[in-house]
DNA sequence: TGTGCAGTTTTGTGATCACATGCGGAAATG
DNA sequence: CATTTCCGCATGTGATCACAAAACTGCACA
């Protein structure tokens, strides 16, 4: 439901209330309320004392925590996908490129976001590892909101190199070069948005 | 409230009813609700279609990924608390590890599973990083009702000799065989498990 | 003009209710 | 005796309400 909204399009210290998304969505404050202490239960969300619900402001330190958890959880599961990636999937990876390169162009920060994320699921799907997968989307969903304030920040028009790099290694049947490649990727893109 | 429950004091396949736990806690369906809500989120209950609410039957391959995630996280913890391992916390960690012995003296499982869990959170907690370790103690919270059921069966009697690996290790200030000691204690643990 | 205080409004929490759905048992039929 | 069908009940879901607490607004006073 609002996962789409933790997706990148939400500004972090947003306040929510319960009525007002109740009323967004057109249900009462019951689902509404059920959804956000889901998300809160995830840390997509942060309820201050006295349950007020907010977008998180996230500390430099809690984003190279969620950093080293990416660098960590993301080369296992690309090197777990490795042996199941065949050519349709390297297809499929380069198409999401190609739209990922037309975001750039376009300075569209949220479909940037989402269509770089849609890439890695698209990989991390071929480990079958569901759980890894969704403890690494959890930590996707906790650098939402910054990551949409900070990209919408900072213009980008590099391609994205590192995606390249991982599908040549995909190719290749390379585990320690894409390995590295998925590495670099998840920590250079937030070392910009630390730094 | 019932993250109690999950800890290892709930066969996996048990059945749970809202009003039930409700009445159980003395509290309405809402409370109830909510929190077995928040628990499914993290993976540690199963809500079946129709949203029928049940402990989950972990698969051999589920095990084995939370096996290989707990190895990927927490020596990666222990590295991060290893420079603030002061005199005071290793006490406390040999402290907690007596207490351990007892627990497999007594054959008391569900005391054994809970302290085990807080030797490691003992140490992780020096490790300042929170999202990491939440992201830990959901894994724990998966594999806590097949924990419980299968540490039941199997009649352990070694002592906690891997722990105590841990704690020269960090007596030493020795990384590597820190982080080797917590893996070799992880996957052991599991590898007894799933075999 | 800044600060403290009080009233009002907004917001979260828990309870209760009405409804839809799915499961279980019982009975009827082959 | 097995299988199928149907009815009833238990259970989850969503809505609404009453209450309490926190925040905001406006005003008065220093």
């Amino acid at each position: 439901m609002r996962t789409r909204i933790m997706h990148g399009e939400l500004a972090p210290g947003t306040a929510l209330t319960l009525r007002g998304l109740g009323k967004e969505f057109g249900v009462s404050m019951t689902p509404a309320r059920e959804a956000i202490r889901r998300l809160a239960a995830e840390g997509a969300l942060t309820l201050s004392s006295s349950g007020r619900v907010t977008t998180p402001e996230l500390t430099s330190e809690r984003i190279e925590e969620l950093a080293a958890l990416r660098a960590l959880l993301e080369p296992e599961l690309s090197s777990r996908a490795l042996p199941r990636a065949h050519i349709a999937l390297i297809d499929r990876l380069q198409a999401i490129n190609a739209t990922i390169a037309e975001a750039i162009a376009k300075q569209d920060a949220s479909a940037y976001i989402r269509t770089n994320l849609e890439f890695h699921r698209t990989l991390y799907l071929r480990a079958q590892a569901p759980a890894m997968l969704a403890m690494t989307e959890t930590v996707w969903l906790q650098l939402g909101p910054t990551m949409c304030a900070l990209y919408g920040r900072l213009r980008r028009t590099e391609p994205p190199h590192n995606h390249r790099l991982i599908i040549a290694a995909l190719r290749a049947g390379d585990e320690p070069s894409l390995r590295l490649a998925v590495r670099t990727d998840v920590t250079q893109g937030l070392k910009l948005l630390v730094g």
